[in-house]
RNA sequence: GGAGAGGUGGCUGAGCGGCUGAAAGCGACGGUUUGCUAAACCGUUGUGGAGACAAAAUCUCUACCCCGGGUUCGAAUCCCGGCCUCUCCGCCA
């Protein structure tokens, strides 16, 4: 969430930011008319108040003395009622005011590129070379198909459209991945490792900001109203919710495996072959909180370790700098990382790396004392490192072989147990 | 699932209707002392909101003793609901 005060000392910069992100600008006009009501309404009740607590002193004063108070019991009695009936009113704005500001997204960065959707993302950069082969590479559900290690079939009988069933191998590669990536994170870039619950509460889900809005693409347990991780974020984020950390606490840096729960409404049809998109994936997630001058240049570094990844793997990959209509509702700034997948001849996202700036750390009630003493609240950032099915595909696709075996790269050959190909 | 106990400031812990934003201790910070360290002594030490101010500093008011309601002129304190923690019993991977 955004700070109030900026909103009503910068409206036209904000209603300016929300209509880059699609999102609906009105209610700038609607919350700042509601805010200036809730304010003197605030005045009101606080004078109110403040007459209160005196004559409640001079009642304690007369009993001491033994002497009849009922007069001015009867005023402040009075005074009370008042009381009573604007809080009631400003009770009703602070829900709207809660409401309307939960609902309006972060501010993109300033060398944000500006653009309608991800037609007008930026490539900033490239790795690797484009493999080459002799033969036309198969998808990666031919790939799993030929060695038995994908069964779409019995998933979809289990549990419907959308699921990922891993055999033999490929739960092992599966296992091998995320361990392997946990392994680089902690080991060679820094990161605590983390094991979150897999189920949050509604406050968490607020906080990082899946919810009010998303709530439609969460999956939730109705007698206990928790929601399935969409990913490790929200639990890890939360971690610190309601803290005050020192600034020698700071920078910290989690990783986390998580499966993550997605209900993809609203995008049926879209991917449906394969493993692409699914109600349920596992990931590896970095987080970080860091002080607000160093939260871009920590933004780098964990786009860096997130991609470290696909060059152990030797997957080649780009990174697209998002614009303004395709970033999410919380972000300032994102850069996706794009795996490329040779049977599917395309660029699949397995990354988006954002910084948040201060405005999940301003739901979750995050801060920090810094030199000086004072309280400020952190940057938050978070990107994944890496999403799982995806990785797989790409790894699948690119070190195919002509008679469907894939080669499996060096890096975790030591994960598989020493085995160095999947073959039929 | 059953029975009981409890949730107070950075921590320990008192208070159980008004003089309590909260005793005491610890910690932290500043100062005096000191060759250095330690000790001792003195002082400071919560957060949100509204208002005053061009702004910062500052000041005033207000709220906050798990959360939400209620009783009362007045609630950390009494009553109701919720959440969480602990102990015992039961069940269970």
């Amino acid at each position: 969430m955004l700070d109030i005060n900026f909103i009503r000392n910068n409206p036209d910069k904000v209603k300016q930011a929300i209509a880059l992100k699609h999102e609906n600008a009105a209610s700038i006009d609607q919350l700042l008319e509601v805010d200036t009501q809730r304010r003197s309404m605030i005045h009101a009740c606080e004078q109110l108040k403040s007459k209160r607590n005196e004559k409640s002193k001079e009642v304690r004063e007369l009993k001491k003395k033994g002497q009849d108070a009922s007069k001015i019991i009867e005023e402040t009695k009075k005074i009370g009622d008042d009381i009573k009936s604007i809080e009631e009113k400003q009770k009703e704005l602070d829900s709207q005011i809660t409401n309307l500001m939960l609902r309006i997204p972060n501010i993109p960065a300033a060398d944000v590129p500006i653009g309608k959707d991800e037609k007008d993302n930026v490539i900033v950069r490239a790795w690797g070379q484009r493999k080459t082969f002799d033969f036309t590479p198969l998808p990666h559900w031919e790939l799993g198909s030929i060695l038995n290690i994908l069964d779409p079939e019995r998933a979809s009988k289990i549990s419907g459209a959308g699921f990922i069933l891993l055999k033999g191998l490929g739960a092992k590669l599966e296992r091998a991945l995320f361990s392997f990536m946990l392994d680089v994170h902690t080991s060679e870039h820094g990161y605590t490792e983390l094991f979150p619950p897999f189920l949050v509460n509604r406050t968490s889900m607020t906080g990082t900001g899946q919810l009010p809005k998303l709530e439609e693409d969460m999956y939730r347990t109705a007698a206990d109203d928790l929601f399935l991780v969409p990913t490790a974020e929200v639990p890890v984020t939360n971690m610190h919710r309601d803290e005050i950390l020192s600034y020698k606490d700071l920078p910290i840096y989690y990783t986390a495996y998580s499966p993550c729960f997605r209900r993809e409404a609203g995008s049926y049809g879209k991917d449906t072959r394969g493993i692409i998109r699914v109600h349920q994936f596992n990931k590896v997630e970095l987080v970080k909180l860091v002080k607000p001058e160093t939260s871009y240049d920590e933004l780098e570094s964990l786009l860096g370790n997130a991609a470290k990844i696909l060059q152990l793997l030797g997957l080649e990959y780009r990174v697209a700098k998002l614009s303004t209509g395709d970033m999410s509702f919380a972000a300032a700034k994102c850069y996706d990382i794009e795996v490329w997948a040779p049977g599917l001849n395309k660029f699949l996202e397995v990354s988006s790396c954002s910084n948040f700036e201060d405005f999940q750390a301003r739901r979750t009630n995050i801060r920090f004392r810094d030199e000086d003493g004072k309280l400020r609240f952190v940057h938050t950032l978070n990107g994944s490192g890496l999403a799982l099915p995806r990785t797989v595909i790409a790894l699948l696709e690119t070190y195919q072989q002509k008679d469907g075996s894939v080669i499996i790269p060096d890096v975790l050959q030591h994960y598989m147990s020493g085995i160095k190909v999947i073959a039929k």
